[in-house]
DNA sequence: ATAACATATGACATAAATTTCATATGAAAT
DNA sequence: ATTTCATATGAAATTTATGTCATATGTTAT
């Protein structure tokens, strides 16, 4: 088996700051502003981190009048993530959970 | 709900040499200088990654003689593939592949 | 048409991860 | 005990990602 190049998506989901927002939008979708005020970020910092979770497909943005609403792909996230939770509470005590 | 920090465990698996590992060690377990000669890389590159790995329990090593056999924690590691497999091919025409 | 708000973008500065190299450690053979 | 083979480790050098700032673009209201 070949070993194809997913560290892309995986290098951008394994970001502090993008984790956040993904976590985030479990909850609802958000503008931008939203998002910005929520994790106290400055708001070119949380564009440039969502222009790579849009390339990747991990977020979706949405047009509503001035504002752009993002929202996650649940689809593979929800699930993604109960795997690494898993892994992480049977195989790790902290120790992949730092930072 | 709160986030957690799993981007350790993401940030390990997301370089492209550390997923060229878990997918030779896909098909076995092998020592540090098979792992070398397979990927033509050099060995205390390769170690050092390998530490990454097992720091987050994605590989697991076993003493053999003068060898350290590392092999795959596939438990969490197949599924996890199988689903970015999916997205990948699901929403990325390619885009988050490259490299 | 212009102003005001929301977001995106590019280029540079900064921070962090990776690679490299020299060397240390550890196990087995002589 | 010493040599050899296999692997690990630390620190400096290099590459890559992130953050910052100034500014551009796009949408709506006036």
């Amino acid at each position: 088996m070949k070993c194809p190049s997913y560290n892309m998506f995986f290098e951008t989901i394994s970001s502090g700051m993008r984790m956040k927002i993904i976590y985030l939008l479990m909850a609802r979708p958000m503008s931008v502003n939203d998002i910005c005020s929520s994790l106290k970020e400055e708001q070119s910092k949380v564009s440039h981190n969502l222009k790579k979770l849009i390339s990747c497909n991990v977020v979706e943005v949405e047009q509503r009048g001035k504002n752009r609403i993002y929202s996650l792909n649940k689809k593979t996230i929800v699930p993604l993530m109960k795997l690494v939770e898993k892994h992480v509470k049977t195989y790790c005590g902290n120790k992949c959970t730092k930072k």
